[in-house]
Formats: C-alpha cells, sequence, structure tokens
DNA sequence: GTCGTTCCGGACTCAAGAGTCCGGTTCGCG
DNA sequence: CGCGAACCGGACTCTTGAGTCCGGAACGAC
C-alpha cells in the first residue's frame, strides 16, 4: 500500500545544459502556438517552431496531454490570480464583472484561456490547478451573489459553461477584435446578474 | 452566362427502388447518429447504423459535409419555424425568451441543433437555412428589444455565439438532462435582456 | 425467364497527427 | 583533451477517418 511512486512518471529535469535549454524552447513554443491556434495545435508544429524535432518535445512531455497541461496551468494560475486579487475590492458585483470581462479580453490574443477551463484531461497536476481556480471563481461568485449583485442559484460552473462555450465559437470565428471580446465577456456576466424588474 | 447547372453536381434521385429504400436508411441513420454524438460523428459509423457500406453513404451525398447539410437544414427548418410561430404572440419579450428555452430543452436529446447553427460548411443549400433561420430568430430578437424586453443593442448573432457556446460545452459535458438545458436556455435569454436597475 | 443496367459493399488509397527508434552528435566530467 | 553517457532529430510505425474502386449481386423492362 506504499504507492509513493510518481503519478504519471514524469521525465526528471534534464541533467545537461542544452537539454534544459531545448525544455524551455518547448515550453515557450507550445505557449505561443496554443495561444494562436489553441489547444488543437499539432505537436509537428510546435517541435517545428522550437527549431526541435518531434522528439524532442516528447523527452520532455511523455505526451501532447502533458504540453496541454503545462500550458493550461500557467493560464489557471494567472485566472485565478486575477479572480484573487478581485476578492479584496469593496464592491463585489463590479469585481466579478471586471474579472470575467478582463479573461475575455485576454482571449483575444490568447486562445490557450478557455482551452485551459475546458480541457478534458484528466492529469493530477492539471486536475489541481483547475480545482484551485474553480475555488477562487467560486469566491467571487459567491460573493457577489452574496452582496444580491448575481441570482440567488447562480454557480461559478454556470459561468465556465457560458464563458468557455462562448469563447470557443468566438475563437473559431476567428474574432481578434478586444472590443468583441470585452463586449462578450460582458453579456456573459450579465447572464448571472439578476433579471430585470 | 447560362449557368443553371446544379451548384455542387448533387446525384439525381436513384431509379431502382432498392437505391431509394438505402438512401432513405442513410437520412434515417444519419440523423440519429448526428443527433446522438454530434455531427463530429464518423461516416463509417453512419454506414454500420444504416446497415450499409460506406461506398453506398457517397453514393448519395457527395461528401460528409452534404450529409450534415442535409440533417442541419431540418434542425434549421425545426428552428425557424419555432421562433416563426412566436412571432404571432403578443409578448414578444415572453416569446423570445421561451424560444431560446425551447430550442435548448431539444438539445438535452438531438446534438445536432446546436451543430445546425455552428457548422462552417460553406454549401449553397445550408448556406440558403442558415440565412432564413438566421432571419427568423433576428426577427424575434428585433421585436422583443423594441417591446424594451431586451438590451437596446442586442442581436441575433450574440444570441447565436452564446447559444452555440453553451450547447457545445454542455454537449461535451455529457449533460442529458432537460431541465438543466432549460435553465442553461435561461440564462442565454438573461444575457441579452436589459440589465437591472 | 433473361439480360443489360444499376447498384452494392468489402477492400483499397490517401492524409494527418500521435508517439517511437536508433545512428550520429554533443556535452561535460575527469 | 578524450571518452562514455546523455541527448538530438529524421525517419519510422500506428491509428483514425475521409473518400474511391471494382467484382459481383439485384433490379426490372421486355
Amino acid at each position: 500500500m506504499s504507492t509513493t511512486q510518481a503519478p504519471t512518471s514524469l521525465p526528471a529535469l534534464p541533467r545537461r545544459a542544452d537539454a534544459r535549454r531545448n525544455r524551455e524552447r518547448v515550453i515557450a513554443a507550445a505557449t505561443e502556438v496554443f495561444a494562436e491556434r489553441g489547444m488543437g495545435a499539432g505537436v509537428p508544429e510546435i517541435a517545428q517552431r522550437a527549431g526541435v524535432g518531434k522528439a524532442t518535445v516528447y523527452r520532455s512531455f511523455p505526451s501532447k496531454e502533458h504540453l496541454v497541461a503545462a500550458v493550461a496551468c500557467e493560464r489557471l494560475e494567472w485566472i485565478t490570480d486575477v479572480a484573487t486579487a478581485a476578492l479584496l475590492r469593496d464592491d463585489a458585483g463590479a469585481a466579478f464583472g471586471d474579472v470575467v470581462v478582463a479573461i475575455a479580453e485576454q482571449q483575444a490574443t490568447d486562445c490557450a484561456v478557455a482551452g485551459a477551463l475546458a480541457a478534458d484531461i484528466d492529469l493530477p497536476e492539471l486536475h489541481a490547478a483547475r480545482a484551485t481556480t474553480q475555488a477562487a471563481l467560486e469566491s467571487l461568485v459567491d460573493r457577489a451573489r452574496a452582496t444580491g449583485a448575481l441570482r440567488a442559484d447562480a454557480t461559478a460552473e454556470e459561468l465556465r459553461v457560458l464563458f468557455t462555450g462562448m469563447s470557443q465559437v468566438l475563437r473559431a470565428d476567428g474574432v481578434r477584435d478586444p472590443a468583441t471580446w470585452r463586449r462578450y465577456g460582458h453579456l456573459v456576466a450579465a447572464a448571472l446578474r439578476v433579471p430585470q424588474r
């Protein structure tokens, strides 16, 4: 019962300098490519962008999912930071709306954000990051709801569904204009606010 | 300039009875499979469900896109009918909300609906059907907006983005419960209503 | 019935993307 | 330096799904 082994046998940090350098290049390239094309981008393209062979990518990341997870975790942490910072503000309702719009705006130039929320990858590291982010968003939603800014039964899960869905469509349509993204951010936020009257 | 030829050289109706029968079987199978799995389902599965070889599918439909378009058109017509019928109602705001919820509810058991709105297929027949549906939804939105039920700058395009996005996520999550779909339908509708206060 | 035409469908090609192998190269310790 | 271990990457395999081919079976007009 002493199962203390590594969960997915992730490769340890390379001993040689060139290997470490290539690892960084791969991460940088993956971050760029995923931001431009979304998580669906292919490994060959990432390898080429990194100026490296496909095999080198797979040396640092056992599968494409691990690579996606690495990038996704960064985005989730960013979202968590934004949400957490907003918890310090006085106006919970405004904080909620601003966070949603801010994340939406980020999407205009970074397709990976919605992918980070949406990716259905079952890797422990990503799972943990997602739970943390979800918790932060829940605090944000709960607090705004408590002040009466949001409808009584609004949940962070609903925010996730509406937001990632909207993002996927906008991204598929090739929308790049930040103003458009902001506008849709406002719409998603509005969906959770208390109805008129 | 007398280009009266068929737009995409769609195969004429078969002369033999067995061929016509198989054609119907393929359409029925495609309708089922697309409803269950979404437009991403593969042709082999459809052929098998129809009790037919892949080649037989391609005999009636030159490409998978034509098959998707055929099913999508049915769904678009259904949506158009629902939207058009709602135009006769007195309360434009309520009509708008009810239509959105009704379409959402349909999704619980029919994944093809969102696919019909979202599919980025450039086939003349589908293009026409989509334009008609879009027009019907625009009338619905415009009328509700005119009565002050929706925000002054709400558009049918926004409805499409929010609705198809939400649908994609819910479907990917395997949600089947009609009540959940209804709830999200309400949320999408709420996004376009005038903000509180 | 029978015979030419139409149609069927298993087996094929083709393409793209994930993941693996191995001969050659580079690093860095001694 | 110099040598063994660590590492690189082009070329390979494997899988999946779209679309095609052709030998043989089924239809239906006569």
